[in-house]
DNA sequence: TGTACATCAGTGAACGCGCGTTCACTGATGTAC
DNA sequence: TGTACATCAGTGAACGCGCGTTCACTGATGTAC
């Protein structure tokens, strides 16, 4: 049924992913204000109208570079994930859950911070974040491990019950906050080891004061 | 000893401050890339490169008003303070300092998005956020504040003493993000009764986590 | 299989825009004698 | 007190810039008969 699917491709290609890539590539060097669409043409090999037959404007092209970047980080957090050292105690486990998902996005906005603030910095609304085709190659959103983390140690009898509506707000705040003052705010120049080491201060205390 | 004094005005009266002060209500209205320099001029009644006596270029004018911003964030927070109602309880006082640091400081993200990124999404190094002349009416810096109610915390007995270092970082941090989240992230379209619900258990978490 | 036709991804040229910044200048004010 | 001079805040005109976007178009491909 070749004939009757809408065709993927015409004469670029994937025009359409070439410039999303493209734009990828200035986000992740300068932040999503870099991105440029004239530019996004120029390396695809492209006039600078071409784009418009797949963008309504500069910002839709923005928005799908911004859920491009939103993948990556759930890419980043689901590698964290993996690498739990499960001990089979329930509650140290859920509690490691909770810690890989922070140092995940803490580490990502330290290495690609370009990409951080495209991710979270354009403007969406939440169930767009929440969307599944955001998720990690493992098919799951950041939020929802997240979730999962926070619902494990309700299970595991560390976290009262009624707190848990909401928590997740909670623990992406205080660890998004960071990422931001230590990105374009006011500890953009703290001592590396120093962020570090406040990094795994700030997920100790979403832990304990949840 | 006028004479010897450096004049304060010339031809404008005040040029500088009232550059700043258009500036500053640009951001007001739309963030500090909306601090447009020749509009300041027109907006002072004056030509486009005049600015140049005062500003060496268009960035030190946002600095500025990053700077203006920042003293308007001193003194919500301050406002703030001097609203607690003290009860003779030492512990109880300095949570009290302590909530209405994080309340004031996410009121003012509410009522003024545009200055509060003005204030805190322009690069500045931490020591420049602390210089007293960021400071409010009554000459406290915010982070100056923040550090008094952690201190009150320790000498109450209701935080230990080995966790006061560093500890304005963790606080700082929750409430930030979820001022940035509620701004222009993820949760820009939330209740604002929900998301004032939230202020208050991030507050908490803080308050416990510490 | 061959031919006429419709589709529509990409072209080429041009637009207005307002910006930040630089140049050589002017002319009111303050100061020295 | 009067006059010559230095200062320097603001002027007026112009710049190059690259952007996002629109217009009327072309011509390779897929499809119908």
């Amino acid at each position: 049924m070749a004939s009757t699917a809408p065709r993927a491709t015409y004469r670029h290609g994937d025009l359409r992913q070439a410039l999303v890539d493209a734009g990828f590539a200035m986000a992740r060097e300068s932040g999503p204000d870099a991105v440029v669409l004239r530019e996004a043409t120029r390396r695809a090999g492209v006039s600078p109208n071409a784009a418009y037959r797949h963008f309504a404007d500069r910002t839709a092209l923005v928005q799908a570079v911004s859920d491009a970047a939103l993948g990556a980080v759930a890419e980043a957090i689901e590698e964290e994930w993996e690498r739990i050292a499960r001990a089979g105690d329930a509650a140290a486990d859920a509690h490691a859950e909770l810690e890989a998902v922070g140092v995940g996005y803490l580490r990502f906005a330290r290495d690609e911070p370009g990409l951080f603030r495209a991710a979270f910095t354009v403007p969406r609304d939440l169930r767009s974040a929440l969307s599944p085709d955001k998720a990690g190659p493992r098919g799951r959103t950041p939020f929802e491990l997240l979730g999962i983390a926070l619902d494990d140690l309700v299970a595991a009898g560390e976290l009262p019950a009624e707190r848990r509506p909401g928590a997740e707000l909670l623990a992406w705040s205080a660890v998004h906050g960071l990422a931001m003052l230590a990105l374009e705010g006011p500890l953009h120049d703290l001592d590396p080891e120093l962020a570090r080491q406040t990094g795994r201060r700030v997920i100790a205390m979403v832990d304990r004061g949840l």
